[in-house]
DNA sequence: CGCGCGATTGACGCCCGTCAACTGGGGTGG
DNA sequence: CCACCCCAGTTGACGGGCGTCAATCGCGCG
């Protein structure tokens, strides 16, 4: 209860979801939410569980993946502070198609299926903007579809690892962008579908060229531009 | 204007967009529509053309495709009738993120997005509609997503094969399934991030076993079963 | 301090993309 | 109505990108 009223209210008129909301409308919705806590490792939701959850990232960062029946595994994206997570199976109904984990300690903000109904009744501009939100990320995950059927691995990895810096990025101390939670090899390659090999001969290769400093579950991208000619086929100048 | 009152409001009513609404308000809905005839190859809508209006085909079949800049290219989806095209991309906002193109002689009815915006404030329902469809064709993405990521080439194939024959499937004279508008390997290719070459070669192979009956831009699916068990890896019992 | 997991690196091989040549059916224009 | 031609499809040969197997290292947490 407490920790409820710790949230400010003006940070979730940034969620795309609550986005043009008036501020007595926000209060509102934050009225109806749970807090919950969660440590690195924890699910905050579990592959083909019933989806009756829709979440909101507040601190923290958050792994969604979605495994095979063989135990492979594919990482659909990762999940910044005041990012929805959820959000698609709740609205489509039916069971998460992934599982979210928690990649470090995080708090989040829950709304249940029935309450999330009676909000969109009440305001109908939160279903206009999950609308809008659910389409664009139907757009970036074509886009995606788009370069894992027809670019080679390279240029996969060069494109993940720049918009994780871009999404995702951190001032470094040596001027570079810094990956702002832990990310592992095999992260990386599940998000590129390629193996956990390639992706650190890969990142070795760009170490070694100067463009990325490599550390345990750490990434800094140092040469965005080189990392971009890379990723959209530029007539390399060197 | 005669052709427009020769769509049966009814079936509008099996458009998932349009689900729920009662019969008058349907009607209200296809007045505000525009008919429109295209011929085999035509577009619909051309990729990075500004989304300004949605579609709903009528009649024939239409493939959605996206083009990379070095002229690659990959099929998204294939309408069926009484299916939306367009809704994301409207919905959205910005551009629409692909070209659908008629691959056989086409009705569709058509509106323009500001049409649809007065419908959806009109007519909630439209909204959390649109909501629900966009949310299971995300799955549906990332599902893909994950198959072309993680499986191998036949495998795929077979998905996209068996996908192909349930939803735009119609009863042959040999009692096998036949994809019921004309598709070519290339387009299949597209559909599963490879080439004309691998799916004419694996075509062929499942031909000379029986599993499918091969023809010019004409697939027919004999053993769905036995194309089942190589899409999701059942022991072959031969 | 020691164990474990993330990371690195080499060797090997094969799936499948690429290049190339050929075939045949059907639509079109004369 | 026929003949041409183009486009979809087939098939073989070749090679390389990258997946797979295996061994080792070393940071960091317990």
């Amino acid at each position: 209860m407490p920790m409820r009223h710790a949230i400010d209210p003006a940070m979730l008129g940034g969620v795309a979801l609550f986005q043009g909301l008036p501020p007595e409308n926000l209060k509102a919705v934050i009225e109806r939410a749970d807090w919950r806590r969660l440590h690195k490792g924890d699910a905050v939701f579990r592959q083909s569980d019933p989806a009756d959850t829709m979440f909101v990232l507040v601190t923290g960062h958050v792994k969604v993946h979605q495994a095979t029946a063989d135990g492979q595994q594919v990482v659909i994206r990762f999940i910044n502070p005041w990012e929805m997570m959820g959000c698609v199976a709740v609205c489509g109904g039916g069971s998460y198609p992934g599982t979210a984990e928690a990649v470090e300690d995080c708090g989040v903000l829950a709304w249940p299926r029935g309450t999330l109904d009676q909000l969109m009744d009440r305001f109908p501009r939160i279903a206009r903007n999950a609308l809008s939100t659910v389409s664009h990320r139907l757009q970036d995950t074509q886009q995606q579809l788009r370069e894992v059927a027809t670019e080679r691995v390279e240029r996969r990895i060069a494109h993940a690892l720049m918009r994780l810096a871009e999404l995702s990025g951190r001032r470094g101390a040596d001027g570079g962008t810094e990956i702002a939670f832990p990310i592992t090899r095999k992260d990386i390659a599940d998000m590129t579908g390629t193996t956990l090999h390639t992706v650190s001969r890969t990142l070795s290769g760009w170490e070694a060229q100067g463009l990325v400093a490599n550390a345990r579950q750490r990434i800094t991208v140092l040469q965005p531009d080189a990392l971009g000619a890379i990723a959209d086929d530029w007539p390399t100048a060197s």
